[in-house]
DNA sequence: ACATTAAATGTAAGCGCTTACATTTATAAC
DNA sequence: GTTATAAATGTAAGCGCTTACATTTAATGT
């Protein structure tokens, strides 16, 4: 692999004249630039990138922490995250999470340690006060999905009192009075929002809520089969079952044919997030749209703006839940 | 942040001294090892990955090339490979192709511009010429679905034929004698041998195959709907369908559901890849298994076997599919 | 033509490590 | 106590860039 040096010997030039056409900041006459891009051609050169982030202490690459590679969820978001960054030179390098405290943790750790010039994570099981402390140091980031108080110039968020308040609302207005609600859990904040949204088209609706209409899941699939078939089998009848996302839907909707009952007529069922897998299901489900992608955008150019001083759209932090209505709830 | 050179002065030793304990290779007294051991603790120190990089000429990092971040396969594959490399210290910069042999090409340049010690490739656009000729350089790879007989040694790949017979024969079992088929891009080798696989099992049966019951697409969902819709039009009856891959299958299922077709009454669909979703469509897809993770476990410990010279499991190259039945089959 | 100033280029010191080689120290053999 | 040998440590030269600063060259005004 051709060096800067050998360049700068085939064009005639210095190695800073070469530097400085690498990053066409400075001042360079016509002339001298033609000798040294000629050079560079003739030998094929290609900087030597990690030399140059030694010289300039700058990485040029930014970490992404998600909980899971997998899923329907975190691809969208990674797909628009990787789009932004990649037209600018950017590379992202991918860690996983697990939702597990002690490897969140360690990813960070490994992201910093990868000399990331800043973070966007998406984290779960970490503490508010872990991320106020990583905060005062050297690697600024971003949060997707997660707001503290401190923080709040760089939490990336939907507005989920909104999207549960748009859920229940849609159900109630088709004439559903009786609805059941699978949550996600109790200490997760979007869980909560969108619980307390629920609560609030209630009201808006005279409507009480009432305990034995909920269960508290865990926002994965198993946890909506057992969700529901645990809400049968209390005596308070519902016609509409609201889930706190997609997957405990779709397991509800599994537990639903298995009590017998056939979907949406005995039972309506909302799911929430819209991933791309609700088109698919039978009868397509009914939910609330999750902008993820836009998000994970929109949590790349903080990055390139506040970072690396780019010009970006202007930035956005709170982002608004849709409603997309399809097939699974039935008119009462 | 703390250097190497602070490190030394505190703990009263050299440099090289340092390194060596960071390294844990070479021969250093216990006593000495205890003193920069201790040292790094009090200042925190962080060894420079970067600077580690320069030095040895090493970055720890392999590039990974996907066609999609987002979707049901690529998911699975990416984490199958994170959580390998993650043990080992090493990062995966990611970087999305798009199917389109100028992106494809362009994110294999950036990868290797960043210094990638070895690439994970899962292209579709690129020639065969154009990676003999990268295997020519400096930086080795390993390549998922993708045979080329010239890199044998370095694809990772599943027994398509097999699948493909796999699912056709499975259909035949179950009693049906006119079957549809839709297929993948004929320029595609997993698409071909997929129906090559197809063709053997009629043969077996000592069905012949009929072009009318073909229909081409292009693995995408849109291509599955189209593709039952226009089969639907031709004049020779079918009881089942074959689809070359579970995105396809579930586009045909909607459509039949257009046509008014019940599944799987009246018509059986067959589908492949074993993508996630399969379970959640009504009724539950009948597919044939693709091991994406294991594949993705398998390029990375290649590459930690071959690159970084590490122990790993023995090496597979050959992958074999596997039926997966579930209720999208009749029986005949 | 000369001084003044700006633009273009060069010089050389790092960035924080690794590692070949040199040197010192400990261990063993006689 | 020597000398031979191995183990432990130190020295210093890079890795391929960037960039502050120094120097040269060109442009401008008088």
């Amino acid at each position: 692999m051709a060096t800067i040096y050998e360049v700068s010997k085939l064009a005639g030039v210095s190695l800073a004249t070469v530097s400085r056409v690498m990053n066409n900041n400075a001042n360079v006459s016509d002339a001298t630039r033609k000798k040294v891009t000629a050079a560079m051609d003739e030998l094929g050169y290609r900087p030597n990138s990690i030399a140059q982030s030694l010289a300039s202490n700058c990485s040029n690459s930014v970490g992404l922490l998600v909980s899971e590679l997998q899923g329907p969820f975190y691809g969208p978001m990674m797909s628009g995250i990787e789009n932004t960054f990649r037209n600018q030179g950017k590379h992202l390098i991918i860690a996983a999470g697990h939702s597990d405290e002690e490897r969140e943790k360690q990813g960070i750790e490994f992201l910093i340690s990868r000399n990331c010039d800043a973070l966007i994570l998406h984290v779960e099981a970490v503490s508010d006060d872990y991320l106020i402390k990583l905060s005062k140091g050297r690697t600024p980031f971003v949060l997707i999905n997660r707001y503290i108080s401190e923080l709040s110039d760089r939490c990336i968020l939907l507005n989920n009192i909104k999207g549960g308040y748009l859920a229940t609302k849609h159900v109630l207005e088709q004439g559903h009075k009786d609805i059941a609600y699978i949550s996600g859990p109790a200490w997760k904040q979007d869980a909560k929002d969108r619980l307390e949204g629920h609560k609030q088209a209630l009201a808006e609706f005279n409507l009480e809520f009432d305990e034995n209409l909920l269960f508290q899941g865990d926002f994965m699939e198993a946890s909506g089969y057992e969700g529901l078939k645990a809400l049968h089998q209390q005596t308070h009848p519902f016609t509409a079952l609201i889930c706190a996302n997609d997957e405990m839907a779709v397991g509800a909707m599994a537990s639903a044919r298995d009590l017998g009952l056939t979907l949406p007529k005995q039972l309506s069922i909302m799911g929430y997030d819209n991933v791309f897998f609700t088109r698919h299901v039978y009868p397509q489900l009914t939910t609330i749209n999750y902008p993820i992608n836009e998000m994970g955008r929109m949590a790349a150019d903080w990055v390139l703006n506040q970072v690396y001083q780019k010009q970006t759209p202007p930035l956005q932090t709170l982002f608004e839940p849709e409603l997309i209505v399809r097939h699974s709830i039935s008119q009462q």
